[in-house]
DNA sequence: TACTCGTGGTC
DNA sequence: TGACCAAGAGT
């Protein structure tokens, strides 16, 4: 086991936070459901939700077996709504082509719906305990900081991010899973992007970057990052009202939740563009109620 | 490759 | 206060 690894792992085993989905009996279904939720949303918001999922859900079968508008309506405010549809989706291939499991192989993973390069590597290692290097953003941070002794990681997962994670990685797969969740623990509370905890770091001896001075981060990019009266924002608010709504929504009442009329078209346009929104009559519109597997 | 896609907390 | 950003995926 390489060094940075054992003394990650072993600061895991003391300070990991308590999360539901690192309970030891979890199901992959639910480690799958986690890593989906908790793709670009933070740990916090998605706890509760999970928890309702798992209580309502605990099996592919029994979401694939609702509406995709229930599964539309329990995502609730977590963002990026299409991952619930995604999700959704993801259940019925699960139910209609393994059986009803998640698949073990890493090619398998990634042809189920919603599921990336992350997300595949995160529940063949978490849930099955195999050896296969979980890239997301924090691990890549805390490569760039403590092996390469840079400020930051470059702007997009690289061949060369693997092979240096892939390095790191002890021998065994559930002793390289567990460096994995220790290597993302750490980069999500203590090798963090804006104010890093070196003084709390079990690897700051053994940091490049912090050995160097720690350089200063590159400026962020200039995107504007406004969000209010945006077409996402404009999507945000008419979906809420499709969640909150107990059947078909009128453009009437859409119009009442969004002034401009030419952003709320564009934006209801997209909505169904993206499946989370049918019409269903000629100015009436709703969540998607299918497909269902059977009707019993 | 670069862009789109929500939401709410933080400093 | 508002810019930043938090376990990416799909196109």
């Amino acid at each position: 086991m390489t060094a940075l690894a054992r003394l990650a792992t072993g600061w895991y085993a003391r300070h990991a936070r308590d999360l539901p989905w690192r309970t030891p009996d979890v199901s992959a279904w639910a480690v799958l459901v986690s890593e989906v939720m908790l793709q670009q949303t933070p740990v916090t918001r998605v706890v509760p939700v999970w928890r309702e999922w798992m209580a309502r859900w605990p099996t592919p079968g029994g979401l694939s077996a609702e509406p995709a508008a229930e599964a539309i309506r329990a995502w609730g405010r977590l963002g990026y709504p299409r991952r619930a549809l995604r999700l959704h989706e993801c259940a019925g291939t699960l139910m209609a082509a393994h059986g009803g499991r998640v698949p073990r192989s890493l090619p398998q993973l990634l042809a189920l719906p919603g599921v990336g390069d992350y997300t595949a590597r995160a529940v063949a290692a978490f849930a099955y305990r195999q050896r296969h290097p979980v890239v997301d953003t924090n691990v890549r941070r805390l490569v760039a900081r403590c092996v390469a002794g840079r400020a930051d990681a470059g702007p997009a997962t690289t061949a060369a991010d693997l092979a240096a994670t892939a390095a790191l990685l002890p021998a065994s797969g559930p002793a390289a899973a567990r460096a994995s969740a220790a290597f993302m623990e750490l980069g999500a509370v203590v090798c963090t992007a804006r104010a890093p905890r070196c003084e709390a770091c079990p690897l700051a001896t053994r940091c490049a970057w912090r050995a160097s001075g720690r350089s200063l981060p590159a400026l962020p990019s200039r995107r504007p990052q406004r969000y209010e009266g945006t077409d996402r924002h404009v999507r945000g608010v008419l979906l809420a009202v499709f969640r909150q709504a107990s059947g078909p929504v009128t453009r009437a009442a859409l119009a009442r939740a969004w002034a401009s009329e030419a952003q709320r078209e564009r934006a209801l346009a997209s909505l169904v563009a993206d499946g989370l929104v049918h019409a269903v009559g000629d100015d009436t519109y709703a969540l998607p109620t299918g497909p269902t597997l059977h009707a019993i």
